[in-house]
DNA sequence: TATTGTTATACTCTATAACTATA
DNA sequence: TATAGTTATAGAGTATAACAATA
């Protein structure tokens, strides 16, 4: 059963940072695609988590403090997210989508989403099934111990 | 069936820059690595394909000529790599690692793999199992065109 | 002329360090 | 004194455009 870890592994390492070069570049192609993927991935979660504070985000992201904060300004200037003072806590900042940011965020979904599923769309739907279970499993192991600090944050 | 193919999607496209993020943060925690994932991957790929030409490997790892240039400046300072001129057309080069090009790579490799196969070994075996099957499915479909051109630039 | 690769240049992304404001 | 966020600064990575060498 080890083995199979360490083969899984494998393939992750070799076959994921393929997959995120694939997206990258499609959004790069597409000129009306206004965001990079850390960018969509933020507006993503602010979709979920609406009024998350900065440090929040970085956490989920994967970012430095002062890297999400330069992130935030350019999505601020470009009017996809609101970035405002907490009322009880004045360090803290609440970030929210706005019209425009859930538009481009929606946008910026469809059109990856539907290359990707172009591409899907070659396999047998079993075998869909397989990489939707197989994303979930993905998902729930990583973030190891970054979502204490998420949670910690939170409070 | 059309559904799954997009559920599919909208899983790759949530998980997988999760899953870059991961290796790319162990890779620069170590220090002893070397390399950061494009340089890792371009190894790889040389190790795989001893003696291709400069195109063949951008096509691969999917950055621009100029960009992959400057990549392999960087390797072959380091020597990790050679460069040379092919005889029959000096135009074109060809691309070999090192004996420390191959001792990094796989130095690389055992760490990063090693950090997967241990948060992979948190899940029972049948679910490691989907995930092989599923990178396996997802790297046949993923390089639809550029397949071409690497396998037309290969003769 | 077409192709392979490099050089010149500039911009984006990200990090670390130092700082400000608030608690 | 500790925390949330920003600003200053610098380095890495990548792209486009222009170029050189070869076919």
């Amino acid at each position: 059963m080890r083995a199979t870890a360490e083969q899984a592994a494998r393939e992750v390492l070799d076959v994921a940072p393929l997959v995120v070069r694939e997206i990258r570049g499609e959004m790069r192609r597409h000129r009306s695609c206004e965001v990079n993927v850390p960018q969509f991935r933020t507006l993503a979660y602010l979709d979920r988590y609406p009024g998350a504070s900065l440090s929040e985000v970085a956490d989920h992201i994967g970012l430095t403090l002062p890297s999400m904060s330069r992130l935030v300004d350019g999505l601020v200037d470009r009017k996809l997210v609101t970035r405002q003072s907490q009322a009880q806590d004045r360090r803290r900042i609440t970030l929210a989508l706005t019209s425009r940011g859930r538009a481009s965020l929606e946008s910026a979904n469809e059109m990856t989403e539907a290359y990707l599923a172009e591409k899907l769309a070659a396999l047998p739907e079993a075998e869909c099934a397989h990489i939707v279970r197989a994303m979930q499993a993905l998902r729930d192991i990583m973030h190891g111990e970054s979502r204490v600090q998420a949670h910690a944050a939170e409070s």
